[in-house]
DNA sequence: CTAGTATTCAAACGTTCGTTTGAGCCAATT
DNA sequence: AATTGGCTCAAACGAACGTTTGAATACTAG
């Protein structure tokens, strides 16, 4: 019972197989003879293991999401337990996990960061609830330290000034063509993990410090 | 020979009908029989007056990408005429032709909007080279015109903030759902275009004028 | 070694997919 | 009135889909 030998290689074969096939055809257009046949399994595995080719969909993104999530709660409980909670070490804490995903690069991580990126704006009614409400309790953390970060800022432009953030999170994961699109096809230098990070980072900051206009103050 | 009185009526219903149904379920997760159900046309249609399914979805975005663009390079040539070119009408210009689209709700641009930004993140290799083909010369007006307003930035630092700010504008026409969910589900006001802007505006031309820091500096 | 459970396998299930076909319709042209 | 050509239609095509099945195999426990 559970032999806890090999530790279920098939299982993982499949994810990581679904993974990288989910993120370059998307969910309806990975077939399961694609998907078992890259991960060397047999076509009625991810039935047995899984139950069906929705519950490995949740699967694969529950194995990633979790632990990021978690990660970023326990970085947000350590800025504010050393008493350094400020707004840029608050987004460090945030995009953080994201960015050391994508520099996983064998381990599968990076596939995961372009999937989850396309995913926040394409899924089913029943998959964008399961990750909304895997992210909600990061999300309120991070709205209620951010709103003694930036007691400046309306409760609600700070609402949007997140959505935007998240965006630029999220896209910027998802969608590499636009930047050699931008520089016009100049895919030398790749991701340098740490670059981006200050690079975002210092967008981000500047973004959510941004002046307020007149018309947003009223709105309070 | 080329009817001109009905100005292809079933033309414009399946292409109505593609946008609502592909920004709902995807471009795989859409079949011609809804879709020909939906546009209240025969199934064989779309493969008579597009030729294929394929043919079809770059329809799609041919009808409102080659418009926006359009608009786009317009605005932005207006203001070179007008000589009040900066960073903030720079953006205001380019966000401009996009949020026009989302008031056009019954005219179904919102639904394109939606469609679009999904898009980014997840199409075919042909489609995102397609879509990337018809972006390319409005990107690069718009470079130029930033590196000229914003000459303390350094070109391959500007290129990152112009993804970015690519990124956000995407994301927020699409995905409305992370509002709600960082608000703690408050969908009342929906989307006032015009405070949107503003919002929009300031975030992004606080992030192109983020301070720069030393990491990036020698990088130029 | 044997019993029993967990996993893998090839084959087939019924359904739905995108596309094609050829007859039929309706207006404009000659 | 006859003919043409753009367009619509119901029906069918083969292929691929997700899933199920029942036998074969691998492994563990007694």
């Amino acid at each position: 019972m559970q032999a806890i030998k090999p530790e279920h290689v098939t299982r993982t074969r499949i994810l990581d197989a679904a993974e990288a096939l989910f993120m370059q055809h998307g969910f309806e257009g990975t077939s399961m003879r694609q998907l078992t046949s890259r991960a060397g399994v047999n076509l009625a595995a991810v039935n047995y293991h899984f139950g069906s080719k929705d519950a490995l969909i949740q699967a694969v993104f529950r194995r990633r999401l979790d632990p990021m999530n978690t990660a970023r709660i326990a970085e947000l409980a350590k800025l504010e337990a050393s008493g350094s909670l400020s707004p840029e070490t608050i987004i460090r804490a945030f995009v953080g996990p994201s960015l050391r995903l994508v520099e996983d690069a064998k381990g599968g991580g990076r596939n995961f960061t372009r999937l989850l990126g396309r995913t926040y704006t394409e899924p089913s009614k029943t998959l964008r609830a399961l990750i909304g409400q895997m992210y909600a309790p990061t999300m309120e953390r991070y709205k209620t330290a951010l709103e003694r970060a930036l007691p400046q800022i309306p409760k609600d432009e700070l609402v949007w000034r997140m959505h935007f953030m998240f965006g630029t999170l999220a896209y910027t994961l998802a969608a590499t063509d636009t930047v050699q699109l931008i520089a016009g096809c100049k895919p030398e230098d790749r991701y340098d993990a740490q670059l981006l990070e200050e690079r975002l980072t210092a967008f981000l900051l500047a973004g959510l410090l941004a002046p307020l206009k007149t018309s947003m103050r009223k709105a309070a």
